[in-house]
DNA sequence: GATGAATGAGTGTTCATTCAT
DNA sequence: TATGAATGAACACTCATTCAT
């Protein structure tokens, strides 16, 4: 009855995997079909564990879709820390910054998914994670940084704001992936195209050092 | 014995209330909750009409919910080619088109979500609305005219393709709609204040403007 | 105002027509789908007039599918009396009979279908059918003028009552057409295939006939 | 802590229990009111579960009907396999399996109701039921045994297919059930009436053995 | 920690029928 | 006579969640 000194942990271990798998799981559901349209059954069905479980580790559906939410966020913001632009010159740095959240969004359209249906949601969900503002400082940090140092050497022009920089990279790289569908069948274009994408990406990071720039 | 002449009518008129009251509950319905979370029962008490009408007329809940998308995209494209602005010098014109957009998207939040959720379902219901290819011609084709013109008069850059202009402003202007309230919850700025708003609005006018701008 | 003196026959009979138009319609739809099965709006649709008429003339689904069996069964024996095979000797009447019972069955699988729908209601549309005891005498008579003819030619056994003759010669039409789909996969049969319904024909009569000879 | 060991069991077999009853009760409703006719909502109310039980099982109404269609056709052909008659005289034998085939269709009505409701669906749920051509090759191979053994004795005379034995047999044994509640109201005569029923068996069995036996 | 069985409240949809003109 | 619009009651089916073992 009583557990080998060595047992518990390694219980613990295969603990864990059972949560990032659900996790995992989840995220994709979610991201594929939104809060309302995923079903805690099919995505008990991809675990490699049991209905049961995603109750007893998360809670229940809406649980769950908060964990994977702030896992999403978690990723980006740990992604954007560990490019660290701050070493380059300012337009070169603003230029890498842009490319780097363009490409995260290409590359990540769970992410891009998860936060159009939480604003569906209203943000409601988002709301309920307490870590989320202080989580997102890092971003605008960085480009204060950047945005400080450029207009201090003369290339950026005065009266930026970071969160308003942060603003315009954003909505540039979100609209690629969030109104894909719509898009294509609307004006024809694929977004997914690779010479698509990179004309897309120059034309981005273009814009936004243009309108950056001292003129 | 006979029936009135104008009686016909005045049933046929009260019938096409019916169909546009319940076309106007759905679109709020359907941009609050989207395609999954609205429901049809909810829809109905919103109406003056019964649930019944709601499938006498559309047929089930995704016909429904294609017809208030197509009624979307009717309304913007009708408005933009009501205002007019190709008469306008070039840079002129160009501005108030990204004002204007900008303003239709503060304006019919209904129609970003809207938007928004189709990308959700992937798309699949605006790919079974014939009419969408030809009705979004129109703001292309605005966007071509003035920009060879400006292309012409020496103000703008070569190399500048209208549906590419379009996707730029359209991610700008979508982006304080769609992403309100995440980036409300994120970074504590509200895209709905006022003054948030007008500061905004002159930074997308002026981000295209450079962008497009011969340099 | 008033109608022209020879408009009203006219109109009494175009009300026949639509009258005798939903009943075929409807004798169509109800054969194939069963009572509960059937659908008036699909029974309207099909007709030349309107729902509203099934209404007008018959008063609902269950008064319409009465007419309906009524006709069928008014078809079935008119057809039998139109064949007068009294005149023959009574052996030959005997397989005239049964031939042209197991024929009127094949050609007219909406009737077996039919009287098959009406027992899985329990008989109880036909139930307030009054003419029915009456108009189903014929075949009984026609029988029992038969075999009494038999018997007293010594062709016939005693002990054949004509009912049960009329059962045994009914029982074997009926099942060819009632059970033909749950028969086809079953055993692989297709009672429809010509040369199946050739033989078949021939050992009904057969095994009838036989039945009935004086031994 | 540990559970018994033969509890995962137990909780197995009242699961079992939990299905079987709920084909019990949807056998009756079926075949009292056919596939169209019956109603999810009180084939539940009548089981001891509920009805996301008959869903948890079965799946949907048609397949609850199929399910309940296997097992008549299962239940028939094993109690006609138990009844072994292959070891009486052939004559004897077929007189037997005659007498047989007749009381199980009047016992068991509710087979008969399930095959006729079959039919007026134009056998479209039977024919996605793999095993049935299998399951009932047991009552042909027993009648050509038997057939086979009679001609041999010179009992019976040649030229009688097992299958179109089966066929007349199965008719008129079908049709004492399939049609009794038309016959009662056309003829007055009630095949439910035992001494209806005894006569009938008697007439039925003469008749197959009269058209099997060498003139 | 883990599993299959069970559940109640809801969810989209259908149908025969009636109303207004 | 005739028609399109309207209706309420019912119907099959689904879902997140919990229970028993």
């Amino acid at each position: 009855m009583a557990a080998k000194p060595d047992s518990l942990p390694k219980r613990r271990a295969e603990a864990l995997e059972t949560r990032e798998n659900i996790l995992e799981v989840a995220t994709r559901e979610f991201a594929d079909k939104g809060l309302a349209g995923a079903r805690i059954d099919e995505i008990a069905e991809l675990t490699s564990s049991s209905k049961r479980m995603i109750y007893y580790y998360f809670g229940g559906k809406d649980e769950l879709y908060r964990a994977v939410l702030e896992r999403a966020y978690e990723h980006i913001r740990n992604q954007e820390q560990a490019a660290n632009f701050a070493s380059l010159p300012p337009d070169q740095a603003l230029r890498a910054i842009v490319g780097h959240n363009f490409d995260y969004h290409y590359e990540h359209p769970e992410f891009v998914r998860l936060v159009m249906n939480e604003n569906v949601h209203h943000g409601e969900h988002i709301a309920k994670i307490e870590s989320m503002k202080q989580r997102n400082r890092s971003v605008i940090d960085a480009l204060a940084g950047i945005l400080e140092k450029g207009q201090v050497q003369g290339l950026f022009r005065d009266g930026i704001d970071p969160v308003e920089l942060h603003t315009t990279i954003s909505a540039l790289s979100f609209y690629n992936v969030s109104n894909r569908h719509t898009f294509l069948h609307n004006f024809g274009v694929d977004f997914t195209a690779p010479e698509v994408r990179a004309r897309r990406r120059d034309q981005i990071i273009d814009c936004v050092l243009t309108w950056v720039a001292r003129p």
